[in-house]
DNA sequence: CACAAAATGAAAATGATTTTCATTTTCAAA
DNA sequence: TTTGAAAATGAAAATCATTTTCATTTTGTG
Protein backbone atom coordinates (compact mmCIF):
# COMPACT_ATOMS: atom_id res chain seq x y z
CA UNK A 1 0.00 0.00 0.00
CA UNK A 2 1.78 3.29 -1.63
CA UNK A 3 -0.21 6.47 -1.16
CA UNK A 4 -3.66 7.03 -0.61
CA UNK A 5 -4.88 9.86 -2.66
CA UNK A 6 -8.02 12.45 -2.30
CA UNK A 7 -10.02 10.40 -4.92
CA UNK A 8 -9.06 7.23 -2.99
CA UNK A 9 -10.54 8.53 -0.33
CA UNK A 10 -13.70 9.53 -1.61
CA UNK A 11 -14.23 6.10 -3.35
CA UNK A 12 -13.35 4.00 0.21
CA UNK A 13 -16.32 6.99 1.37
CA UNK A 14 -18.78 6.18 -1.05
CA UNK A 15 -18.60 2.34 -0.68
CA UNK A 16 -18.87 3.02 2.84
CA UNK A 17 -21.98 4.30 2.77
CA UNK A 18 -23.80 2.37 0.26
CA UNK A 19 -22.43 -1.05 1.19
CA UNK A 20 -22.23 -3.54 -0.70
CA UNK A 21 -21.06 -3.67 -4.23
CA UNK A 22 -21.34 -1.16 -7.12
CA UNK A 23 -19.77 -0.52 -10.30
CA UNK A 24 -17.76 1.89 -11.66
CA UNK A 25 -20.59 3.77 -13.19
CA UNK A 26 -22.71 3.16 -10.32
CA UNK A 27 -20.21 4.97 -7.76
CA UNK A 28 -19.46 7.69 -10.16
CA UNK A 29 -23.26 8.51 -10.55
CA UNK A 30 -23.55 8.82 -6.47
CA UNK A 31 -21.06 10.74 -6.28
CA UNK A 32 -21.99 13.26 -8.94
CA UNK A 33 -25.44 13.37 -7.53
CA UNK A 34 -23.92 14.41 -4.36
CA UNK A 35 -22.11 17.30 -6.05
CA UNK A 36 -18.92 16.23 -6.28
CA UNK A 37 -17.52 16.46 -9.93
CA UNK A 38 -14.89 13.85 -10.10
CA UNK A 39 -14.62 12.64 -13.37
CA UNK A 40 -15.44 9.13 -14.72
CA UNK A 41 -11.77 8.37 -15.40
CA UNK A 42 -10.36 8.99 -12.00
CA UNK A 43 -12.68 7.02 -10.88
CA UNK A 44 -11.72 3.57 -12.55
CA UNK A 45 -7.98 4.73 -11.63
CA UNK A 46 -8.93 5.26 -8.01
CA UNK A 47 -10.64 1.46 -7.86
CA UNK A 48 -8.12 0.25 -9.62
CA UNK A 49 -5.39 1.17 -7.58
CA UNK A 50 -7.78 0.09 -4.42
CA UNK A 51 -8.16 -3.34 -5.67
CA UNK A 52 -4.32 -3.34 -6.28
CA UNK A 53 -3.92 -2.64 -2.79
CA UNK A 54 -6.44 -5.28 -1.87
CA UNK A 55 -8.51 -2.28 -0.39
CA UNK A 56 -11.56 -3.44 -2.21
CA UNK A 57 -12.83 -6.28 -3.94
CA UNK A 58 -13.47 -6.96 -7.71
CA UNK A 59 -16.46 -9.22 -8.58
CA UNK A 60 -18.46 -9.48 -11.65
CA UNK A 61 -22.00 -9.51 -12.44
CA UNK A 62 -23.42 -11.69 -14.92
CA UNK A 63 -23.40 -9.65 -17.38
CA UNK A 64 -19.34 -9.24 -17.04
CA UNK A 65 -19.50 -5.59 -15.35
CA UNK A 66 -17.23 -5.00 -12.98
CA UNK A 67 -18.64 -4.26 -9.36
CA UNK A 68 -16.60 -3.42 -6.18
CA UNK A 69 -17.13 -3.53 -2.46
CA UNK A 70 -15.01 -2.83 0.51
CA UNK A 71 -13.11 -5.57 1.48
CA UNK A 72 -14.17 -6.82 5.28
CA UNK A 73 -17.67 -5.55 4.38
CA UNK A 74 -19.95 -8.08 5.85
CA UNK A 75 -20.22 -10.53 3.75
CA UNK A 76 -23.27 -12.33 2.55
CA UNK A 77 -25.10 -13.63 -0.18
CA UNK A 78 -28.65 -12.84 -1.90
CA UNK A 79 -31.72 -15.16 -2.39
CA UNK A 80 -33.89 -13.55 -4.73
CA UNK A 81 -37.37 -13.93 -5.92
CA UNK A 82 -37.15 -14.72 -10.01
CA UNK A 83 -40.56 -13.33 -10.48
CA UNK A 84 -40.72 -9.73 -8.17
CA UNK A 85 -37.39 -8.97 -7.31
CA UNK A 86 -37.54 -9.08 -3.65
CA UNK A 87 -33.85 -9.66 -2.06
CA UNK A 88 -33.04 -11.17 0.97
CA UNK A 89 -29.67 -11.02 2.31
CA UNK A 90 -28.68 -14.46 3.83
CA UNK A 91 -25.62 -15.46 5.99
CA UNK A 92 -23.34 -17.61 4.05
CA UNK A 93 -21.19 -19.31 6.96
CA UNK A 94 -21.73 -23.19 4.68
CA UNK A 95 -20.15 -21.64 1.42
CA UNK A 96 -17.82 -20.33 3.01
CA UNK A 97 -16.62 -23.25 4.68
CA UNK A 98 -16.99 -25.26 1.49
CA UNK A 99 -14.89 -22.59 -0.83
CA UNK A 100 -12.72 -22.77 1.41
CA UNK A 101 -12.67 -26.49 1.56
CA UNK A 102 -12.67 -27.12 -2.14
CA UNK A 103 -9.90 -24.35 -2.65
CA UNK A 104 -7.29 -26.32 -0.40
CA UNK A 105 -8.42 -29.34 -1.61
CA UNK A 106 -6.96 -28.34 -5.12
CA UNK A 107 -4.30 -26.14 -4.23
CA UNK A 108 -5.77 -22.97 -4.59
CA UNK A 109 -5.07 -19.54 -2.70
CA UNK A 110 -6.22 -16.17 -2.65
CA UNK A 111 -9.69 -17.70 -2.71
CA UNK A 112 -12.79 -15.94 -3.45
CA UNK A 113 -16.34 -16.83 -4.53
CA UNK A 114 -19.79 -15.97 -5.71
CA UNK A 115 -22.84 -17.46 -4.43
CA UNK A 116 -26.73 -16.71 -5.10
CA UNK A 117 -29.91 -18.58 -4.42
CA UNK A 118 -33.08 -17.36 -6.87
CA UNK A 119 -36.41 -19.26 -6.66
CA UNK A 120 -39.94 -17.98 -6.40
CA UNK A 121 -41.29 -15.89 -2.93
CA UNK A 122 -44.28 -17.17 -0.68
CA UNK A 123 -45.98 -13.78 -2.10
CA UNK A 124 -45.77 -14.47 -5.73
CA UNK B 1 -34.12 -27.95 -24.90
CA UNK B 2 -36.22 -26.73 -28.20
CA UNK B 3 -34.32 -26.87 -31.57
CA UNK B 4 -30.72 -27.20 -32.50
CA UNK B 5 -30.02 -25.95 -35.47
CA UNK B 6 -27.18 -26.42 -38.03
CA UNK B 7 -25.03 -23.45 -36.51
CA UNK B 8 -25.46 -24.89 -32.47
CA UNK B 9 -23.80 -28.28 -33.94
CA UNK B 10 -21.24 -26.60 -35.34
CA UNK B 11 -20.18 -24.81 -31.86
CA UNK B 12 -20.54 -28.06 -29.95
CA UNK B 13 -18.41 -29.51 -32.66
CA UNK B 14 -15.74 -26.70 -32.17
CA UNK B 15 -15.87 -26.64 -28.25
CA UNK B 16 -15.47 -30.71 -28.46
CA UNK B 17 -12.24 -30.61 -30.46
CA UNK B 18 -10.64 -27.90 -28.63
CA UNK B 19 -11.62 -28.83 -25.01
CA UNK B 20 -11.63 -26.31 -22.10
CA UNK B 21 -12.48 -22.94 -22.53
CA UNK B 22 -13.07 -20.53 -24.90
CA UNK B 23 -14.55 -16.71 -26.13
CA UNK B 24 -16.44 -16.32 -28.70
CA UNK B 25 -14.50 -14.10 -30.77
CA UNK B 26 -11.86 -17.25 -30.47
CA UNK B 27 -14.41 -19.73 -31.32
CA UNK B 28 -15.00 -17.54 -34.32
CA UNK B 29 -11.71 -17.54 -35.80
CA UNK B 30 -11.27 -21.25 -35.21
CA UNK B 31 -13.87 -21.83 -37.24
CA UNK B 32 -13.11 -19.08 -39.97
CA UNK B 33 -9.70 -20.89 -39.79
CA UNK B 34 -11.24 -24.25 -40.80
CA UNK B 35 -12.59 -22.23 -43.93
CA UNK B 36 -16.32 -21.62 -42.23
CA UNK B 37 -17.87 -18.59 -43.05
CA UNK B 38 -19.99 -18.79 -40.09
CA UNK B 39 -20.33 -14.96 -38.77
CA UNK B 40 -19.39 -13.53 -35.39
CA UNK B 41 -23.39 -12.63 -34.50
CA UNK B 42 -24.42 -16.21 -35.46
CA UNK B 43 -21.57 -17.69 -33.35
CA UNK B 44 -22.91 -15.28 -30.31
CA UNK B 45 -26.47 -16.83 -30.93
CA UNK B 46 -25.64 -20.06 -31.21
CA UNK B 47 -23.87 -19.94 -28.08
CA UNK B 48 -26.52 -18.15 -26.15
CA UNK B 49 -29.25 -20.92 -26.92
CA UNK B 50 -26.59 -23.53 -25.98
CA UNK B 51 -26.17 -21.72 -22.70
CA UNK B 52 -29.94 -21.57 -22.30
CA UNK B 53 -30.43 -25.18 -22.69
CA UNK B 54 -27.54 -25.71 -20.66
CA UNK B 55 -24.97 -27.64 -22.67
CA UNK B 56 -22.37 -25.19 -21.78
CA UNK B 57 -21.01 -23.42 -19.52
CA UNK B 58 -20.25 -19.63 -19.71
CA UNK B 59 -17.57 -18.66 -16.89
CA UNK B 60 -15.79 -14.97 -16.95
CA UNK B 61 -12.14 -14.39 -17.87
CA UNK B 62 -11.02 -12.46 -15.33
CA UNK B 63 -11.05 -9.17 -17.63
CA UNK B 64 -14.80 -10.11 -17.92
CA UNK B 65 -14.29 -11.70 -21.59
CA UNK B 66 -16.97 -14.46 -21.50
CA UNK B 67 -15.92 -18.08 -22.11
CA UNK B 68 -17.93 -20.89 -22.97
CA UNK B 69 -16.98 -25.05 -22.34
CA UNK B 70 -19.07 -27.97 -23.29
CA UNK B 71 -20.64 -28.83 -19.96
CA UNK B 72 -20.10 -32.47 -18.16
CA UNK B 73 -23.21 -34.30 -17.10
CA UNK B 74 -24.95 -32.80 -13.93
CA UNK B 75 -25.06 -30.32 -11.32
CA UNK B 76 -21.89 -28.85 -10.91
CA UNK B 77 -19.77 -26.41 -9.53
CA UNK B 78 -16.32 -24.32 -11.05
CA UNK B 79 -12.88 -23.54 -8.84
CA UNK B 80 -11.27 -21.16 -11.29
CA UNK B 81 -7.75 -20.07 -11.57
CA UNK B 82 -7.80 -15.65 -11.88
CA UNK B 83 -4.56 -16.52 -13.35
CA UNK B 84 -3.94 -19.32 -16.06
CA UNK B 85 -7.81 -19.57 -16.37
CA UNK B 86 -7.51 -23.51 -15.34
CA UNK B 87 -10.51 -24.70 -14.34
CA UNK B 88 -12.10 -28.04 -12.10
CA UNK B 89 -15.40 -29.03 -11.80
CA UNK B 90 -16.22 -29.72 -8.45
CA UNK B 91 -19.23 -31.32 -6.07
CA UNK B 92 -21.23 -29.07 -4.54
CA UNK B 93 -23.30 -31.35 -1.94
CA UNK B 94 -22.81 -28.21 0.45
CA UNK B 95 -24.06 -25.91 -1.43
CA UNK B 96 -27.27 -27.58 -2.85
CA UNK B 97 -28.19 -28.43 0.91
CA UNK B 98 -27.12 -24.81 2.13
CA UNK B 99 -29.45 -23.21 -0.64
CA UNK B 100 -32.01 -25.73 -0.29
CA UNK B 101 -32.13 -24.90 3.74
CA UNK B 102 -32.04 -21.53 3.46
CA UNK B 103 -34.99 -21.40 0.37
CA UNK B 104 -37.31 -23.03 2.76
CA UNK B 105 -36.29 -21.44 5.58
CA UNK B 106 -37.57 -18.35 3.53
CA UNK B 107 -40.57 -19.85 1.81
CA UNK B 108 -38.81 -19.69 -1.75
CA UNK B 109 -39.84 -22.57 -3.89
CA UNK B 110 -38.32 -23.67 -7.83
CA UNK B 111 -35.42 -22.62 -6.39
CA UNK B 112 -31.87 -22.81 -8.00
CA UNK B 113 -28.67 -21.47 -6.96
CA UNK B 114 -25.32 -20.48 -8.65
CA UNK B 115 -21.89 -21.05 -7.11
CA UNK B 116 -18.44 -20.32 -8.08
CA UNK B 117 -15.04 -20.49 -6.21
CA UNK B 118 -11.89 -18.41 -8.10
CA UNK B 119 -8.39 -18.21 -6.57
CA UNK B 120 -5.05 -18.81 -7.72
CA UNK B 121 -4.07 -22.16 -8.35
CA UNK B 122 -0.44 -24.01 -7.25
CA UNK B 123 0.91 -23.85 -10.84
CA UNK B 124 0.66 -19.97 -10.63
C1' DC C 1 8.25 31.82 -5.78
C1' DA C 2 9.67 28.06 -8.99
C1' DC C 3 9.65 23.71 -10.68
C1' DA C 4 8.97 18.77 -11.16
C1' DA C 5 6.05 15.04 -10.12
C1' DA C 6 1.43 13.42 -9.39
C1' DA C 7 -3.33 13.88 -10.23
C1' DT C 8 -7.17 15.01 -13.04
C1' DG C 9 -10.70 14.77 -16.64
C1' DA C 10 -12.45 15.56 -21.45
C1' DA C 11 -12.39 13.40 -25.43
C1' DA C 12 -11.01 9.71 -28.39
C1' DA C 13 -9.96 4.89 -28.82
C1' DT C 14 -10.85 0.02 -27.83
C1' DG C 15 -13.10 -4.13 -27.83
C1' DA C 16 -16.69 -7.30 -26.64
C1' DT C 17 -21.42 -7.95 -27.26
C1' DT C 18 -26.01 -6.69 -29.07
C1' DT C 19 -29.24 -4.84 -32.32
C1' DT C 20 -30.98 -3.90 -36.93
C1' DC C 21 -32.46 -5.25 -40.99
C1' DA C 22 -32.28 -7.02 -45.56
C1' DT C 23 -31.41 -11.45 -47.59
C1' DT C 24 -31.25 -16.49 -47.76
C1' DT C 25 -32.62 -21.07 -46.26
C1' DT C 26 -35.77 -24.40 -44.55
C1' DC C 27 -39.88 -26.86 -44.74
C1' DA C 28 -44.46 -28.17 -44.63
C1' DA C 29 -48.85 -27.36 -46.97
C1' DA C 30 -51.14 -27.06 -51.35
C1' DT D 1 -43.08 -29.08 -57.70
C1' DT D 2 -44.59 -24.54 -56.23
C1' DT D 3 -45.33 -21.27 -52.60
C1' DG D 4 -45.41 -18.58 -48.55
C1' DA D 5 -44.33 -18.07 -43.88
C1' DA D 6 -41.10 -18.74 -40.28
C1' DA D 7 -36.39 -19.42 -38.91
C1' DA D 8 -31.66 -18.57 -39.66
C1' DT D 9 -27.95 -15.76 -41.19
C1' DG D 10 -24.47 -12.10 -41.36
C1' DA D 11 -22.81 -7.36 -42.52
C1' DA D 12 -22.92 -3.21 -40.65
C1' DA D 13 -24.26 -0.05 -37.11
C1' DA D 14 -25.16 0.71 -32.33
C1' DT D 15 -24.05 -0.03 -27.32
C1' DC D 16 -21.51 0.35 -23.48
C1' DA D 17 -17.95 -0.50 -20.09
C1' DT D 18 -13.26 0.34 -19.77
C1' DT D 19 -8.77 2.21 -21.26
C1' DT D 20 -5.72 5.45 -23.39
C1' DT D 21 -4.18 10.04 -24.67
C1' DC D 22 -2.85 14.25 -23.65
C1' DA D 23 -3.24 18.90 -22.21
C1' DT D 24 -4.15 21.20 -17.89
C1' DT D 25 -4.27 21.69 -12.85
C1' DT D 26 -2.84 20.67 -8.27
C1' DT D 27 0.50 19.42 -4.88
C1' DG D 28 4.66 19.26 -2.44
C1' DT D 29 9.22 20.66 -1.68
C1' DG D 30 13.27 23.44 -1.70
ZN1 LIG E 1 -41.73 -12.80 -5.33
ZN1 LIG F 1 -19.65 -16.03 1.18
ZN1 LIG G 1 -19.16 -27.15 -16.00
ZN1 LIG H 1 -3.31 -20.93 -12.53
Amino acid sequence: MKTMNKSDLKLIAVLERTGGFASAQELHQILRREGDGIGLTTVYRALQSLVDDKIVDLLRREDGEAIYRLCGDGHHHHLMCKSCGDTVEIEGGAIEKWANTMAEEFGFREVGHTAEIFGICSKC
